[in-house]
RNA sequence: GCGGGGGUUGCCAAGUGGUUAAAGGCGCAGGGCUUAGGACCCUGUCACGAAGGUGUUCGCGGGUUCGACUCCCGUCCCCCGCACCA
């Protein structure tokens, strides 16, 4: 439905959406825009219609592009730049987050080549990995939800959905459509190398790669904990998930307490807190079960016996027993050897851990709480008779702020009543987060005393896993999690899984040293690549299902995804080849050994694989011409997944001087202050923004209106805006290019000066802001604010720097808006593209303080008289103006030497003052002036003395007068005239006096 | 909870020690142009003001400084990531 709505839109021609996309046969926007050009071609000439259309123009310079291959570099002289962004996944269609990031990508390629960089700007396709697979199954069987996620949110006839039932022909669809897409916004995209990911030649890529990762054993085999379904049996993902979406899996320590022959298992966050054990907790309402776990006999609660099951131990019931029976008994302490009581607690939850806890009341409030509820309990029922009270609580750590027993301290604070009271719960978090934070373990603790509690629980686990005393469990931070089909999911321990060992410290450290030698943008994102690559743990790197390159060892495994994402910019230089019908029947290692690492010689490698030894050479030639990656940008949310594993494999794979050289890093788009979902709506794809308001203003509007990390909102009345500023840019050239009586070589006069000292800085503010990626800043600069100065040209009446100045804008504008510009360039402007033309160059000599100055005085006169005006309320029939004399410039000029130090001494100013004949003068008023200069002292500036304000205002008295729309009369304050009301003697440097009458 | 980012005038959003009542855009109001105008141009848009001024502002509370939106401390709120998923 969407997609025929899309081109009806499109296509003004009659009946042109009759021919509707039909998959396989040529491109659809390539059609139209031949039938455009023969239309144009029958008209002839090089005049700029009268009215903007944007589609008109951008069909036709997006076909002008493709037909003459103006964006397909090869290797030359000049200094190449790389620039690569995230391949999209094809499950689904681009929207408006893919078109941001895609369009400050072009937007930067286009700047770098009008700089005068070889720029390779490629894209390909992602298509590994399970969700398409998914999607097909859910497409074959007409999953209402899907059904209506893809045809009313992606836009898709349902006649052509219906059609994507199995993996392959979604890639296909997908692909094409996203293609289409960035073609009708204008990318400046080398499509000679796309590709998708499970294309064979990728395949074989992708083996060498992994095949050097096994040699340097960064892929190593091990379990990890998931959360797992166990009625369908499957490791469960975020949207599968009903309930519990942000539980996290949290690793227990186990401390295993014995009684007698049996293991008492006691789950816990804080193993540090061993050491001050004086009991156990169990539920005395609890049914619990000994099981026979690997070779130990452990008790534990049925609940933890059943997640026991999905653990990498062996378990096996053996019976129940009632939590009465337990309590009474005697266990040790694994760690001290010291004998302590089991004791009944009803807050012991039996699906949380093992269902017993131990017990430190000096730093657990809960414990504290429940053994003083039971000192006056009659526990006989449990043979316990001796007095509680007689326990002694153990303190181990020290923190500031807490005394002995900070779980003690922390109840009477919060006058905590019993375990049963909710700010139990508050309290405990109030000591957990001190004692982490600030504590530090006692002289008890032996070995570890004047460790930091944040840094003890590794360290300590791993000790006590080692001693055979601790296990981990692991556990939901939050419960129950829910799985889409209703049942409750754990945790289960997948064995023999393939990992990629990015805890390696070497390989991180590397990888820490290439990112220092990086450009980061925003530079804030540092810190947090730094945080990341720190905290990165092993990683699962192979999957039994979906798309994708079987491990080359192991073929039963297919590559994870994100795994096979990772160098794959490298792979860009061999897709021309492969595109253009490079055999490719044998892609040995060797192979890319030889392009790539330069390992080996041109000859063996084309006799090895039947290609012609001109192509290997060439294919290993542009290798070497074009990287590394000079620039990937990206989506903030790739940062802690992607983006770094396109460090860790470069660093681990390539030589130092091919790892990457820099990243930036943007936000999302929202609608209209909603954030934009996949799944659930609302989203916006590319086709439609562009459909609906022409590539140029989507571009425009995405890259003017936020930049770095945050977010753009996309809303449609600035939208709107963005197309009227975009049109009136477009008629101010056509304008410009009619005016026939503009003289370029005209003498300049003072407001033609300030125009080109303008443009100057706009050209020096939009250079420096694209080379730092800030499209909005450019865009600031080099669009809106220029807008603004040319406003201000003409209506000060300049005119015949419009030319020069439009040719600099057109220019400047190229990155951003592309297809308008290369229509005005055409009329003109310049010879060829102007895609293809020099960036602007900022000329100091055209840099003008002076008449910059003076255009400020003519705008602050008018505002000034404007805010006189309106505040009197008067008709002003005339009005003069008073430029400051003499005197006052000179004490000015000596009192800002006075202040150069920071402060002004009053007394020593006016002695100074009193030695100049033309201020001693004055001598009445000089000591006013004087005044009022030393309470400025700290912002004085000799700014207002560079320009001679009387010649200024007399030689622009004419225009004045035309503005305030009365005669104007324009004195020195030295000659005031007739001066009645003796306003004159208010004039200033910076400041002319002004008398309305 | 941990880590990163952020709270600016009706809205979006610049601004990192003085030139800032604070760029630019949107919205709104007035005026001009015009047959008309959603097009374009000008002006205003924190408050008060019969002379270009004054007062009060940049999440909240303190502090440093001659001077803070900008630095420091505390506090509240918002967004993003915390994985085996692309």
């Amino acid at each position: 439905m969407g997609q025929s709505l899309f081109w009806n839109r499109f296509c003004p021609i009659p009946g042109a959406a009759t021919f509707g996309p039909s998959p396989g046969k040529g491109n659809l926007l390539i059609s139209y825009n031949i039938l455009y050009c023969i239309n144009l071609l029958k008209s002839g000439g090089k005049k700029l219609l009268e009215n903007y259309s944007a589609k008109e123009i951008e069909a036709k310079w997006q076909n002008t592009w493709e037909v003459e291959k103006v964006f397909q570099p090869e290797p030359d002289d000049r200094q190449k730049f790389f620039l690569t962004i995230p391949y999209p996944y094809l499950n689904g269609n681009l929207h408006a987050g893919h078109t941001r990031t895609f369009t400050i990508g072009d937007s930067v390629a286009r700047f770098r080549r009008m700089q005068g960089y070889n720029v390779l700007f490629p894209m390909a396709f992602h298509a590994t990995g399970t969700p398409i697979v998914g999607l097909s199954e859910l497409i074959a069987n007409r999953d209402p939800l899907i059904w209506g996620v893809y045809t009313k949110l992606h836009g898709i006839p349902e006649e052509e959905l219906s059609g994507l039932n199995t993996p392959e022909k979604i890639v296909l669809y997908f692909r094409k459509q996203a293609k289409q897409a960035m073609q009708s916004i204008g990318y400046s995209i080398d499509w000679r190398r796309e590709f998708t990911t499970t294309d064979p030649a990728y395949s074989k890529f992708i083996e060498w790669q992994y095949g050097i990762l096994r040699r340097l054993d960064y892929v190593v085999k091990g379990s990890h904990p998931v959360r797992w379904c166990p009625h369908d049996r499957n490791p469960v993902e975020d949207h599968d998930i009903l309930k519990g979406e942000d539980a996290t899996i949290m690793d227990f320590a186990l401390i295993k307490f014995r009684m007698e022959d049996k293991i008492l298992p006691c789950a816990t966050l804080r193993p540090e807190t061993v050491f001050g054990v004086v009991n156990l907790w169990l539920n005395p309402d609890v049914n619990y079960v000994m099981a026979k776990v690997n070779n130990e006999l452990w008790i534990v609660s049925r609940e933890a016996y059943e997640k026991l099951t999905f653990t990498d131990r062996t378990v096996e019931c053996i019976s129940e027993v009632p939590g009465k029976e337990l309590i009474g008994k005697s266990v040790t302490n694994p760690l001290t050897g010291a004998e302590v009581l089991v004791l009944p607690a009803g807050f012991v939850d039996p699906d949380n851990g093992s269902g017993i806890v131990m017990s430190v009341p000096a730093h657990a409030p809960y414990d504290y709480l429940a053994l003083k509820d039971l000192y006056d309990k009659d526990l006989s029922m449990y043979g316990i008779n001796a007095d509680l009270r007689a326990i002694k609580f153990i303190s181990l750590i020290e923190s500031p702020g807490y005394g002995e027993l900070p779980a003690v301290e922390a109840v009477d604070e919060l006058k905590v009543k019993d375990q049963n009271d909710p700010k139990a719960e508050e309290a405990t978090k109030m000591v957990y987060r001190r004692e982490f934070h600030n504590g530090v373990l006692k002289a008890n603790t032996g070995e570890y005393a004047g460790i930091a509690v944040s840094k003890i629980k590794d360290i300590l686990l791993g000790d006590l896993i080692e001693k055979g005393m601790a296990e981990i469990f692991y556990e939901f931070s939050e419960t129950p999690v829910i799985c889409r089909c209703g049942t409750r999911c754990v945790i289960m321990m997948v064995r023999d899984q393939w990992f990629l060992e990015y805890s390696d410290m070497q390989w991180k450290a590397n990888v820490l040293r290439c990112l220092a030698g990086m450009k980061i943008i925003p530079e804030e994102f540092r810190a947090e690549f730094e945080n990341k690559i720190d905290w990165l743990k092993d990683k699962a790197c192979a999957r039994r299902k979906g798309l994708g390159t079987h491990l080359p060892w192991d073929k039963e495994w297919l590559i994870e995804s994100l795994g096979d994402s990772t160098i794959y910019m490298a792979y860009y230089i061999l897709a021309k080849y492969v595109n253009a019908g490079m055999k490719i029947d044998s892609l040995p290692p060797e192979f890319f050994e030889y392009i790539f690492m330069n390992n080996g010689s041109a000859d063996s490698i084309a006799a090895l694989t039947g290609i012609s030894l001109q192509t290997v050479q060439q294919i290993h030639d542009d290798f070497a011409y074009w990287y590394p990656v000079d620039l990937r940008t990206s989506g903030k949310d790739l940062v802690a997944n992607h983006l770094l594993f396109f460090l860790y494999h470069h660093v681990a794979v390539f030589p130092e001087r091919l790892w990457p050289k820099a990243i930036a890093v943007n936000g999302f788009v929202s609608l209209e202050g909603q954030k934009m979902s996949k799944s659930k709506g609302p989203l916006l794809t590319l086709r439609q923004a562009v459909a609906d308001n022409g590539a140029d203003v989507t571009r425009l509007y995405i890259l003017g209106n936020a930049e770095g990390t945050a977010d753009v909102d996309w809303r449609n009345d600035g939208v709107e805006s963005t197309h009227a500023h975009l049109e009136r840019f477009y008629n101010f050239a056509r304008d410009v290019l009619a005016d026939g009586s503009i003289e370029q070589n005209a003498e300049k006069t003072l407001v033609d000066r300030w125009m080109l000292s303008r443009l100057q800085r706009r050209i020096q503010e939009a250079t420096e802001a694209m080379e730092n990626i800030q499209t909005r800043r450019a865009l600031q600069s080099a669009f809106y604010l220029l807008f603004n100065d040319l406003r201000w040209y003409q209506r000060r009446g300049g005119k015949n720097q419009l030319r020069t100045v439009l040719s600099a804008w057109v220019r400047m504008m190229a990155p951003f808006t592309p297809h308008v510009c290369e229509e005005i360039w055409e009329t003109g402007l310049g010879e060829g593209y102007v895609s293809l033309a020099q960036w602007p160059k900022a000329d100091e000599a055209l840099i003008d303080p002076k008449a910059e100055k003076a255009e400020e005085l003519l705008e602050r006169m008018q505002s000034d008289v404007q805010e006189i005006v309106s505040v009197t309320k008067a008709q002003p029939k005339k009005i003069t103006l008073y430029a400051a004399p003499a005197w006052k410039k000179e004490m000015l000029g000596l009192a800002v030497q006075a202040a150069s130090g920071g402060k002004l001494d009053m007394g020593a100013l006016m002695k100074t003052a009193m030695a100049a004949p033309s201020i001693t003068a004055h001598k009445k008023d000089a000591p006013k002036y004087a005044q009022k200069l030393a309470k400025a002292a700290h912002s004085l500036s000799a700014e207002a003395l560079g320009l001679d304000e009387f010649e200024t205002l007399t030689r622009e008295r004419e225009y004045l007068a035309s503005a305030f729309g009365v005669p104007v009369e324009v004195f020195s304050a030295d000659e005031p005239g007739a001066d009645p009301k003796g306003k004159s003697k208010q004039a200033e440097p910076g400041r002319p006096a002004i008398y309305i009458e």
